[in-house]
DNA sequence: GTCTATATCTCGATAGAC
DNA sequence: GTCTATCGAGATATAGAC
């Protein structure tokens, strides 16, 4: 059963996706062919296709995981009031489940746009994140600050992105969160 | 003369690197043969092969006319006083630059880094980036104040962005500048 | 579940006529 | 400067044995 959620026999299907990940950021998605995915795994080819049924899929089942977990932090998000304190911990939860979970995958897909948008997975995790923007910017109608809310978003992955992010050192994660919560704090 | 700079006896090559850096934009680096490319300029791929010595080339062509309008801002930069105004006016100056010439190939890079890097053209462009936030950063050593410098420049190319950018409408260039000429000023 | 072997396709690039 | 024709490499994906 390679599709299905247990009965795991083997974690093979794990060490695909995360080899897979960590080679699409390397060298892009493009550029990372199935061959050297089966190479750094030590099987073949065949091997991978037993797990997917094509390359897109890989990126499929990658992509699907951070929209769960965008989507549970958007029901957390829906059922409080709409406060400064809770755009605040939006934002904390946001920075944690990049931080402990998706960064990598932030990363590919922030550097992968055109294979992000041409495998189709653009639309549901676009709707994610319009959605999380929207909590953000309840009670907003100055476009200023919703393009600093914007930002604030930008700041908690800006260390992901080589050009304005790794033109020098990366700023720790509770800097940018510092920003990032000054940002949609209402101004002084 | 293909790489020659006067002698012009037709504008094919500027033809090319007009439909390309389109396509690149449309479709991603990779995602674009040659034979698109021919195919929308009504040629044959021998055709491109006479003005490009490879399709690595035309983006080599697009990249070096963006450092080079880089250069001459930092020459601008480098020989004024280290104030609040000089920033100031490097962010309008770089605003505009992006708006009026380079809109297209700032998009192409932001979202084609695999392909950028692999290129070797991030290291020329990285370091014209690097000292245009050095000269944006003078005198700050707050970390904190670091971050928002490199989000005024961000601000300035986010509409360009299709994961934080393009979540919703784009914001007009001149919010863009005022948010960004906001985030270099000293806190009040 | 993993293997060997292979089919099929498209790409970047070149040769040489005009 | 642009064409036709073609080469060779490397890609995804499949077939079938074990």
């Amino acid at each position: 059963m390679p599709g299905g959620t247990v009965g795991r026999r083997s974690d093979t299907r794990e060490r695909i996706q995360h080899v897979a990940l960590e080679l699409f950021v390397e060298h892009g998605y493009e550029n990372t062919s199935l061959r050297e995915i089966a190479e750094r795994l030590d099987v073949t080819k065949a091997a991978l296709y037993y797990h997917f049924r094509t390359k897109e899929d890989i990126v499929h089942s990658l992509i699907a995981d951070l929209v769960t977990a965008l989507d549970e932090l958007l029901d957390w998000g829906r059922q409080r009031p709409s406060t400064v304190e809770t755009r605040q911990e939006l934002l904390r939860r946001f920075s944690a489940l990049v931080a402990d979970r998706f960064e990598p995958v932030m990363h590919f897909i922030q550097q992968n746009i055109p294979a992000v948008k041409k495998l189709g997975v653009m639309h549901p995790l676009g709707e994610k994140l319009r959605e999380l923007f929207a909590l953000l910017c309840a009670d907003v109608d100055d476009p200023e600050a919703a393009l600093r809310t914007r930002l604030a978003l930008v700041a908690l992955v800006l260390g992901l992105n080589p050009i304005f992010g790794g033109a020098q050192a990366t700023p720790p994660p509770d800097v940018a969160l510092d920003v990032a919560l000054e940002l949609v704090a209402p101004r002084g």
